[in-house]
DNA sequence: CATGAATGAGTTTTCATTCAT
DNA sequence: AATGAATGAAAACTCATTCAT
């Protein structure tokens, strides 16, 4: 049955054929760097070659760019998980901020991902479309709840969404990017899982501490 | 005066010829990264020849240490500039978060470096003895903050000054090493001039409403 | 025909390529010595180009491993050839003797070699597994006439049929490999093909002298 | 006094500037050839610097060829040792021999510059006035050996003392040069101090041998 | 769609030698 | 007679990409 649908077949070897790529290129560009990554390493890890490689992605560049808006339409899941309209402002702030930590904490080749194209300037990034309307979802939830928040009188009126979302991104990307640094000069690792509470903790804290001030 | 003193005459061309490679140098793994940058380009880059580079620095990386280890090293040049502690506790917490806030700001090459530093999970950094007593310095004066403020009845005690140094540095860093795919994004600029003043304060003002909260 | 099967066509092309690179490789570090001899120069000299040699061999070193093997390899073939056991063990061994004589004479390349590999103490060679079982090919045959010849009394019974290889290898590998500053000194050339056959006859002569003296 | 004497002082702190000089080359050249031995690493052996070494040698060749003929006139000292004038042919030969052994056991990094010089076809001695007169010296006694045998009918007539010489020198030269090789092939050292008695006796026996035959 | 072989331009590194003092 | 710094040419090696089949 399976030889007598050809096309669909071949489309399905193709789409497979075409993760399994992604995944490993995801993973050697988020090991070494846009640079540092080579093609044929990559070919190597998969079980296809690279003239396979050259066919879906053109080169090594247009193969990079796959990966990292691969790894941008995997993050706005984040938001479709989201549903704290039902929880009064506090809560719904403090649950927000813990998913966004919990999503952090499990996509650390993300953020490799983010910071080498942030080394290159954005200039992937940019030139592709696959960010539009990536900054709508990722507040929308945030701006209602601080809203609400405003609305009820619990939250300071002085506080963009914007920066709230800075704020706790900072503390989320800093923690797994910056992880080999600060223990190598502070002897303390941010991911050790023992630790993983407080500092989950910690940030919804220092949030709501900001936002429920005075 | 100096011409006529002919051994100190050399080695302070050396010392010139040295500090000048890694001024380029820094500048350019900081742009584009330890495999990115090219030994070549640096040389070019500088008025003496890719040979000298290997006489100093014996290979790329090594180079590279040594542009490390000098950035780290200016780093520590923030702590004896800091004295606060004629201020009262809050006072000096805020001045201090300033003042880490502008250091970062001032030094985007060295945000870069440990960037990129990470992408390489800090194996240069880690073999380097220059970061011995790196980490004392840069606690010191916090430590000392919180305490006073502990004692005071100001600051509540269940903080860690590495926690809140952080906490700190998260933010700094973040809005330098990211600005990039931050404002691919968001469409803003988080290094604007003109928004500035308003980081500076959101930072000072989120670490003083967590110690104070309550 | 062979046109008409291509996987062994390109095979068959690889091994080609392959092979002229070794061809050529062989005779420059015969010629120049593993240090003295360039890439550059082997490439060059090849309807190749640089990057296959590394394509094939990574790198220089394994180049030159690549080359040692085969010259090793090639050697074995002398045993093959030899079938003196129908012959009484005196004609056996001056046979023997001479084929060995002749072997070494039409190989200068590979006694280079192997002067060059003792000079790097024979550090590429004992790591190879090349030379596993060359020892007894080498010796079987000798053992083998030796017995013989003790057994009908002709050679003597204190000899060691590794001792006598050591005799008559020394001979024949001194008369190529030193022959340069032996000429230079004693305006003699050990490889004037007019004193050929003296050689081969004295060689022969000193080995039977000894194994059948007293 | 010795200040006094700032000329002689100067002349003999140049000798033994010199001296130590040919001294590291000597092991450097032995040790990795000629194209392999590095003059930083020359330099760096000595207490005296690079400078030094082209002011006294003039280049990388003329240090070599200065080594090279230090080595050779120090072989010229084995003629002047031997005093076998007042023993009989046979014993006078065997004791020429053995002490031709010792010689080159004794000195291992001749042997490899020597082996070294083949590799480059003695270009460099064969331009060298160094070995004028090597020849003779170390022939004579063998020659005057070998007449005062044959005059008293012990040895054999029909053998030219060079080819004597050969014989002798190949099994001495191939025990040290081919050392390495040849133990890795057959897992036996033949300079092991336990077998050197063994090797010394073979080699004089099989002279007599030949010489004595029939 | 698949595959090993091939390529050219570039990248790091090395080395003997010389210069300024 | 001495020294650290400097140099240019060459050598080893790498990489993204394409070709022949």
């Amino acid at each position: 049955m399976a030889s007598s649908v050809p096309s669909q077949e071949r489309t399905r070897d193709a789409d497979r054929t075409r993760a399994e790529i992604l995944d490993v290129a995801t993973r050697e560009f988020a090991d070494h760097g846009y640079t540092g990554a080579r093609v044929d390493e990559i070919a190597a890890k998969t079980s296809t070659t690279k003239r396979m490689l050259y066919y879906y992605f053109g080169s090594k560049e247009g193969l990079y760019l796959a990966v990292l808006e691969r790894a941008y339409a995997g993050i706005r899941a984040l938001e479709q998980e989201v549903d704290v309209e039902h929880l009064p402002p506090e809560a719904a702030l403090r649950q927000l901020t813990e998913l966004t930590f919990d999503h952090h904490e499990s996509h650390p080749d993300f953020i490799r991902l983010v910071s080498i194209e942030n080394i290159h300037r954005a200039e992937h990034l940019r030139k592709s479309p696959a960010l539009d309307g990536l900054a709508g979802p990722a507040l929308d939830v945030l701006t209602s709840i601080l809203e609400r928040g405003r609305t009820a009188g619990v939250f300071r009126d002085d506080v963009d969404a914007l920066d709230v979302h800075m704020l706790i991104s900072s503390f989320c990307v800093f923690r797994t990017a910056n992880r080999h640094t600060w223990s190598a000069i502070f002897r303390r690792d941010m991911l050790d899982p023992a630790r993983r509470e407080h500092y989950r903790k910690l940030l919804a804290d220092v949030v709501l501490d900001h936002l429920t001030a005075r």
